[in-house]
DNA sequence: CTTGACTCTGGACTATAGTCCACAGGCTAT
DNA sequence: ATAGCCTGTGGACTATAGTCCAGAGTCAAG
């Protein structure tokens, strides 16, 4: 048998032991079957699969939704498209988040730049005044 | 006395009641003095600090940023340096953000860009196949 | 005096993605 | 047989920023 224990399987995928019993929980990863005294034994595909997780997390998917990927590539009835347009969904997210950030540090830089800075005293500071302003929120 | 009930400083800043205890907590945001019967009352300037906690929030700054700029606010010998060193900081550290949510962006486009997509099979997917890769994680 | 609104406290719970712990049992080599 | 790993379980804990709840006390108006 050419199956793994959770521990090769940690090591191969280089993450914690406790985060391949985590995936587990969170029904990612399952491991294949149990020895007669409960260890958990993996199949090659398990690596894989984990290689998986990984990638997408690094590509900035959350657990939940690498879960639902996961369950669409095994879908028997699944299409390509249905994997495309969560990944254009994502690129969508992305996107926001990054407009909102910019619009934030730009907001920053404008009032950082006005603020004379140095050992001017605090009631010159423009950044302090900006956030006591009474303001719109 | 002008001071204020939590309630009353909850509704001008529009936010929870149990947000405010919760700055309490925090050591952002403390009572003036309490009545006899153990009521929070606040002065007019909690108004004010309320409305700094929120807007720097609304900049990215966590509490605990917050709470170090509202302590440098208060310091005798603080100078407006100090707080547009944080600030700059900040803002390098959007940046820093922006830059990795731009790359995974850029690097889900291109893997996206080469899926067929619509009712093609999953085989032909080249998201999956992407994930699945053996690469340097 | 009673009703309704307000406030008090401490603690539990949310989401996310894990990590770490103790204590117990399993497995392998010497 | 015994040392020294490996693995099992359940539960606690991390960080962040709150929200919600129960049970009790307070306060003002009718």
């Amino acid at each position: 048998m050419s199956s793994i224990a959770i521990g090769q399987l940690a090591k191969a995928g280089n993450v914690n032991i406790d985060t391949v019993r985590y995936y587990e929980r969170k029904n990612l990863l399952m491991p294949e079957a149990r020895t007669p005294s409960g260890y958990r034994r993996y199949s090659g595909d398990s690596i894989r699969r984990l290689r998986f997780i990984r990638k997408a997390q690094g590509l900035g998917f959350s657990l939940k939704e690498i879960g639902n990927m996961l369950d669409m590539s095994s879908a028997h009835d699944a299409e390509c498209g249905n994997i495309k347009q969560y990944a254009e969904k994502k690129i969508d997210d992305i996107q926001v988040r990054i407009s909102d950030l910019q619009r934030i540090r730009d907001g920053l830089r404008q009032i950082a730049a006005s603020c004379p800075g140095g050992d001017s005293p605090l009631e010159n500071c423009t950044i302090l005044e900006h956030f006591y302003k009474n303001e719109a929120q």
